[in-house]
DNA sequence: ATGTCGATTTGCT
DNA sequence: GCAAATCGACATA
C-alpha cells in the first residue's frame, strides 16, 4: 500500500471543519474557500466541482448583503445561523443560489460560489445543463454550478460536511499571488459596496463566470 | 462585440 | 408595482 505524494483530485478528501466557517475573517474564507471542492449526491450520482470564484457578503453594514441593516426574512434566515451550513435562495424566480455560511450564530455572513470546474460526474452535468451548452458554461456563474451540480433551495440550511452537499479539501494550495479580487458581480445598487473588492477567482481559471 | 429581453419568486414600498 | 447576488436567446453592428 503506497500513500500518493501528490494531491490528486479525483479521490476523495476531508470535509471541512465547522472551525472553518465559524471564524470572523468572511473576506479570508472567500479567498480560502478557492481550490476546494464541492461534493453533491450519492453512489452512481456523484458530481464534484472545483470552486473557482467566490464573493463575500459582509453582514449587516454590507448593502449588497441579504441582511443589509439587520433585514431577516424567511429566505435569508439561514445567514443567522453559525456558519456550516448552506443558505440557498432562488435568485430572478429561476435560479438557484449557494452560499456557504459563515460566522457564528446571529451574524450574517456568507460566502457566495460563483462558479466551480467541473471535476466528476461530467456525464450527469451534462444531462443537467442540456446537451446544447458547451463544457466552458457547464459550471461557470451562480446558477449554472447549481443546476450542473444539483443543488436547489431544498438544500438550504444543510450542513456543508454532511451527504447532499459537502465540501472537501482534498489538497490542492492556491497560492495568493494566483488570485485575483475585482469587485462583485450584479450588485451596482449597492453605493460605494459595489466597488469593493470582494470578488475573488482563480487567474486564468477557464470556467470562472464571465459576463 | 454589445444591447435588449423574457422567465418568474421574493421582499419591500 | 418593481427590482433583484442570472442566464440564454436573439437582434443589431
Amino acid at each position: 500500500m503506497t500513500s500518493r505524494i501528490q494531491p490528486c483530485p479525483t479521490e476523495s478528501g476531508r470535509a471541512l471543519p465547522s472551525s472553518f466557517y465559524r471564524r470572523a475573517d468572511v473576506i479570508r474564507i472567500a479567498r480560502e474557500l478557492l481550490g476546494k471542492f464541492i461534493v453533491t449526491g450519492g453512489i452512481g450520482r456523484k458530481t464534484v466541482g472545483m470552486i473557482v470564484e467566490t464573493e463575500a457578503y459582509v453582514g449587516v453594514t454590507d448593502r449588497a448583503c441579504h441582511a443589509f441593516g439587520g433585514r431577516r426574512t424567511i429566505r435569508n434566515e439561514a445567514m443567522y445561523a453559525a456558519g456550516g451550513i448552506a443558505y440557498v435562495y432562488l435568485c430572478y424566480g429561476l435560479h438557484a443560489l449557494l452560499n456557504v455560511v459563515t460566522h457564528r450564530r446571529g451574524a450574517p455572513y456568507a460566502v457566495l460560489i460563483r462558479a466551480v470546474e467541473p471535476i466528476g460526474g461530467l456525464a450527469l452535468m451534462r444531462r443537467r445543463r442540456g446537451a446544447q451548452v458547451p463544457d466552458r458554461r457547464l459550471t461557470a456563474g451562480p446558477g449554472s454550478l447549481t443546476q450542473a451540480l444539483g443543488i436547489g433551495v431544498r438544500h438550504n440550511g444543510v450542513n456543508l460536511a454532511g451527504p447532499e452537499v459537502r465540501i472537501e479539501d482534498r489538497g490542492v494550495r492556491i497560492s495568493p499571488s494566483g488570485i485575483a479580487a475585482r469587485p462583485r458581480i450584479g450588485v451596482n445598487y449597492a453605493g460605494a459596496d459595489a466597488r469593493r473588492p470582494w470578488r475573488f477567482y482563480l487567474l486564468g481559471n477557464p470556467w470562472v463566470s464571465q459576463r
